[in-house]
DNA sequence: ATCTATTGATAACC
DNA sequence: TGGTTATCAATAGAT
């Protein structure tokens, strides 16, 4: 229905089918709308574009919900039970790994080693030993680092009171050596200089 | 579209009520095929009659459990019911203790460390350094279980013996005591019974 | 978006 | 239901 007629089959220049689209989409919608009404139908109605746009019509006085489970019940189709089996298998299977980390965990603990044999006795006891031999080494590292930070800081204060010194003590010189007249009125004023830096 | 113009409300009488549900029910199925076909569109349709009757149409390549979930995600609306949601946020809280229990196995394995504080660093050690302690206070404990258990069989067997060798000797006294002459016509007929008991 | 010639859908009838 | 047809509605192509 239009200028003229068209084949049903993919409309290949993407603009107009994106019109028709468009068009027909309203289309569709409006006679849903409309069956619902006239007929007491329910309608539950969704479209996507290619793009990906949704759109979707569900008749009043329903929800999508509702129609869903109607159709479950009359189609037999099982529209969300394999998502529920999934699901439920994700769960054991996830409560397995939980049960074997809890387990082991537990050994870690010492608890419950009295179903253990030898050889696991001794893996585990290996275990222990190797996980306390490297967090003490992590943590004589780690000391060791703060020594030698803490060594260095007082270092560089030794030098900066070094260096301080030597500057008092050269300006002690100059003041001797250049101004013994004017020194000798100063030095009552500021009497231990070289004490206060 | 037809002989007469339509008002778009409830059609009272019910038999053209169900003609024109029926009419319009295929027009709306073939227009949504057309759409699929024509524009690259999903979609999905299910139309109720009020009698309950069911019909539904999705475009190939697809399914309705593909559409829902796409509508789920796009919509953000929950069309799953809640049992769904109890299964994801079991499936939730699970994930995250097991993550919980894997940081501590790491822990405890001494990987990972260098985020701890030292509070938690000495904790982890207590805990390796306590484990430790219990397997082996368990292993010397089976040891001296296990070592006693020898003995008592070492005692129970030396007491076994010295039985044995006792009821030997009471027969051998009562045979010199009591038949003298009657043992002497025996003894050749089972000559060593003391041996074999 | 809007227009409109044309096709398509369908209301009334059988 | 299923078919016919006069009429209305939707829309293809153009603007």
């Amino acid at each position: 229905m239009g200028r003229g007629k068209i084949e049903i089959k993919r409309i290949e220049n993407a603009s107009n089918r994106q019109v028709t689209y468009s068009k027909r989409r309203n289309g569709i919608l409006k006679k849903a709308k409309e069956i619902t009404v006239l007929c007491d139908a329910k309608v539950s109605l969704i479209i996507y574009a290619s793009s990906g746009k949704m759109h979707d019509y569900c008749s009043p006085s329903t929800s999508l919900v509702d129609i869903l489970e109607q159709y479950h019940r009359q189609s037999g189709r099982r529209l969300w039970d394999p998502k529920h089996e999934n699901l439920s298998n994700e769960i054991e299977r996830i409560k397995r790994e939980n049960d074997r980390m809890q387990i082991k965990l537990r050994h870690l603990n010492g608890e419950d080693i009295s179903s253990l044999n030898p050889k696991e006795l001794i893996a585990l006891e290996d275990a222990l030993e190797n996980g306390l031999v490297s967090i003490r080494d992590k943590q004589s590292e780690k000391m060791e680092r703060m020594r030698k930070n803490r060594q260095q800081e007082i270092a560089r204060q030794q030098q900066e009171l070094a260096m301080e010194n030597s500057v008092s003590a050269e300006i002690d010189n100059y003041q001797r050596e250049n101004h013994h007249d004017y020194a000798y009125h100063v030095q009552p004023i500021q009497p231990n200089l070289q004490e206060r830096i």
